[in-house]
DNA sequence: TCGACTATATATAATTG
DNA sequence: TCAATTATATATAGTCG
């Protein structure tokens, strides 16, 4: 489709080889993302040029996220039996004892998959951990005077709940202990809680 | 291009959503072989259909080296900002030796910024490799009968090379060394990977 | 190198059998 | 359900600034 019709073998011409790369590879581009769209499926698509460069396009998700779905649907059965989130402690045992030489390349799928959970979390942990710490090197004295006084009304308002409730019963009590829910606030760390949050 | 202009997005209708994925499923599979074949490039295309149904090609090289250099690039670019990458080992180490409490609230700031890195990258890493295992996994029977070809083949001539050796001396012996290494061959784990997986 | 610009070649949506 | 068949819409090879 063009002024002549060309026949498919690799273009001699270094020149107009790499503009009809350029062309036909937007266009390629293109083509998967309507695909993509249109049909409501899941494209990744890896180009190196000649020159090593890297060109990727993924519809919707990566490339990696695309394959981790693929394999999802696989391992749902044995996801079940995964622990619950390990201590960095209980992760640091968990690895060492699985793995002897523990380079990744000799873990089994299953192994990866529990190390990537793992793994998951702990970075997860730190990052809240990190933010939290941020926060409160950030926070401006008013923010956290703000946030102190609205720890002391709710802990006024237990008090006098408390109070209530040896006069009432404890009727009282279970609401008021929803009301503390609601604001995010458990077994005190409200600020805690609320640095938590992205 | 059809008989009217067609918008780009989700076609509801499951029957001719079903029809037009087949019809530009293969329009974009034939662009990328001709693309790949036009500019001398590698390609890898991976498609999953709602249905979880795969489709690939590769163009250039085998799916999986296309994506082994991807992730080559990746942790290329992502190292930059990062100390070198640690082993495992070298991770859960420093890991240790930092948290004598092994409770992350006792970590400084910078170390959580580096206990953070070091886990993203061994997250990376780890999704990466299980990546590549997956892809071992799905790759077509037929891939795999010719790798397994390929396999044959050359301990075949490797067999032949060591009797040859055997009356002519060792330089014959480093040639077909390197010859296997082009095949894709580096360290024999990858067949025994693939041969081992349903 | 880099966009526009066509004249053609291709791709494909709807139709048909 | 399909495989052909069109009638159109798109992609793009070569050209010109």
């Amino acid at each position: 489709m063009g002024r002549r019709k060309l026949e498919i073998k690799r273009i001699e011409d270094k020149n107009s080889r790499q503009v009809t790369f350029s062309k036909r590879r937007s266009g390629l581009f293109k083509k998967a993302r309507e695909l993509s769209v249109l049909c409501d499926v899941e494209i990744a698509l890896v180009i190196f040029s000649s020159r090593g460069r890297l060109y990727e396009f993924s519809g919707g998700k990566s490339l990696v996220k695309i394959l981790e779905r693929y394999y999802g649907q696989e391992s749902e059965a044995s996801k079940d039996d995964t622990e619950a989130v390990l201590s960095l402690t209980e992760l640091l045992h968990m690895v060492q004892s699985r793995v002897e030489e523990p380079s990744i390349e000799q873990l089994s799928l299953m192994d990866l998959e529990k190390l990537e959970m793992q793994l998951a979390a702990a970075l997860y942990r730190t990052r809240a951990r990190k933010t939290q710490l941020v926060l409160e090197t950030i926070l401006t004295r008013q923010e956290k005077e703000k946030l102190l006084k609205a720890e002391n009304d709710v802990l006024e308002r237990e008090i006098a709940a408390m109070e209530k409730n040896e006069d009432y019963g404890s009727e009282m009590g279970t609401g008021l202990m929803s009301n503390t829910e609601n604001l995010g606030h458990h077994h005190l760390p409200h600020m805690q809680t609320l640095m938590l949050l992205p």
